[in-house]
DNA sequence: CGCGCGGTTGAGAACGTTCAACAAAAGTGG
DNA sequence: CCACTTTTGTTGAACGTTCTCAACCGCGCG
């Protein structure tokens, strides 16, 4: 998965995006890749936007605190996602990386330069939004009218999608964050997944040899939780 | 409420978005006005994409049919909302008047083209979609851990701020749909919604005259119930 | 070795749904 | 314009499910 970011990678630099070596060369020296730690947090909810980033390897979430003081796991990001730009001023939530996780960080007001100037940057980043507005009515649907094991399901499948399908054949991996963290991003309670998970074992569609290590045995049961049918093209709205 | 569509207002010929008098003549020639009754579909999901759309009058709503024969109403459009485009091929979803509407229709061909030779015009639809993410987002953390009473509290509020804020100062208004389509929208029952209703009234929080004639007598209580303050300020998230 | 954290399991309470009856409003036809 | 029919909204009782609170287990770490 030697992924890398948009300022890396060779293509930028062959397209350009409209930009001069010389520009590409200044975000190249103003970017660097940072290290979190899983539960580090990236920044805080309105916070000064200082800086924009991309996630190169590991596991990201973007939350808020409810004035009740519950944590709401919004979105969960993947190798490739873009974190930014984010309307104007301050962080609209915070971010922590829920695994070891790498990233690479763009200095926010020299990249809003670039942007400015680089229609096919822009562009780009488009897509990514676009891909977060996706992600985001996909997650609703996902949460609207559904059982604790309609949703753990929808949410294994798509850890299995984004992180596992080309890697191994054993349909078996681990599970990149804890269960009060899966609660928070399904609207359910770390008992609830708990439970879920047995219950999931107990129908042997899945193993658990550790709590985070999990092999998928019946795949197609597990779509058919979600969707109705055996496969993922039964699923008209899920999984992108 | 003469609100003007991106094609008929004066301001996207004076800034020309990147477009001659000729394209943009073109383009309003192609483009209609078209009116809806209430319940009338605009399009159905996984038809293939013909138009887009910009709501002028009147509230719109966007929804999927889960395998389970349940529809989730994702999001509601209000006057000024922009329909498209949406990826490639067909629509995501199927789209619905809730009340009497009228909306400008544009052919996607020719939109699509436009698009492709006007920066300012790309740059408006960008904005549109980011609204989209940031109302999809909002509604995602409205539905997460919220009782019935507060997802009701939080839904009045969003039509009283999108439709009937600055119109009158009595806070009474006509809500623009039915019990099952709040139900549909907040992932609960019509009864559900119908017992919030009469919990909201008993706690003489709001008055309903007929069952969708409602006058808020207690804003700050509202506010309260969805965000612990007393006002707008205090609700970090919610309502754009 | 024991402490602490994350995960699992159990019992009870709280809550939303379901099903059913009823009431009110809107639409239809004489 | 009124009576009839249909649709929409309200209310009640019973049920099922998830949350809450609490105990317990297992693994890792000091």
């Amino acid at each position: 998965m030697d992924l890398e970011c948009l300022v890396c990678s060779e293509k930028i630099e062959a397209i350009g995006c409209g930009l001069t070596e010389t520009e590409v060369g200044l975000l190249r020296d103003i970017t660097i890749a940072v290290q979190y730690k899983p539960k580090e947090v990236l920044f805080h909810e309105a916070d000064t936007q200082e800086y924009y980033y991309q996630l190169t390897e590991g596991v990201v979430g973007v939350y808020n605190i409810l004035p009740s003081g519950r944590r709401v796991i919004l979105e969960i990001l993947f190798e490739g996602d873009f974190l930014g730009p984010f309307g104007k001023g301050v962080y609209p939530y915070s971010s922590v990386a829920l695994t070891k996780a790498t990233l690479c960080r763009f200095p926010k007001k020299q990249m809003d330069n670039l942007i400015k100037i680089s229609p096919d940057l822009k562009d780009k980043l488009n897509m990514f939004q676009e891909n977060a507005l996706n992600k985001a009515r996909t997650h609703l649907l996902g949460m609207a009218h559904k059982s604790p094991l309609e949703r753990l399901s929808s949410f294994l499948l798509l850890l299995f999608n984004n992180l596992y399908k080309a890697t191994n054949s054993e349909n078996s991996f681990e599970i990149p964050m804890g269960r009060q963290e899966m609660a928070d991003y399904l609207s359910l309670t770390s008992e609830t997944v708990s439970r879920a998970f047995t219950e999931l074992s107990d129908k042997q569609i899945i193993t658990l040899d550790t709590p985070s290590h999990i092999t998928i045995r019946q795949i197609d049961q597990l779509y058919a939780m979600v969707c109705g049918g055996p496969s993922l093209e039964d699923c008209p709205h899920q999984f992108g």
